[in-house]
DNA sequence: ATTTTGACTATGT
DNA sequence: AACATAGCCAAAA
């Protein structure tokens, strides 16, 4: 398990209730700003095994990027069930629900 | 070792 | 707003 994706698992979990992240936002506070595609991956991963909001992760233009259509369904439910208001069925407007870590990644 | 493949992103039309 | 294109980067083939 590398520094990077302890860092990731770590920072998703911090996202509250009814808010949600970008996959290049938790990669640069994880300390890789280049690094969505990791995120990507450790969410496939691991949503599994640690118990992950994953669904509070989605792209950054404010979709759910997930193209399977019964998934994106299922994360547009969990997100809708914690307040999140969801339009087209898969589009979250980031100016209000947009999660902002205080400080850096240190403090993790 | 090389190529392909994504739940990505920034930038330019 | 919607496409296209270029980078990106690790895992899988």
């Amino acid at each position: 398990m590398t520094h990077f994706t302890e860092r990731v698992i770590k920072i998703i979990r911090k996202i509250p209730e009814g808010k949600v992240m970008t996959y290049g936002q938790i990669a640069a506070y994880a300390g890789s700003p280049r690094g969505a595609r990791q995120v990507v991956r450790i969410l496939h991963a691991m949503s599994k095994k640690y118990q992950l909001p994953w669904h509070r992760v989605i792209n950054a233009k404010g979709e759910i990027s997930i193209m399977e259509d019964e998934a994106c369904q299922m994360q547009a439910f969990l997100l809708q069930t914690e307040g999140v208001e969801i339009t087209n069925g898969r589009h979250i407007s980031l100016e209000r629900y947009r999660f902002e870590m205080e400080g850096t990644e240190d403090r993790l």
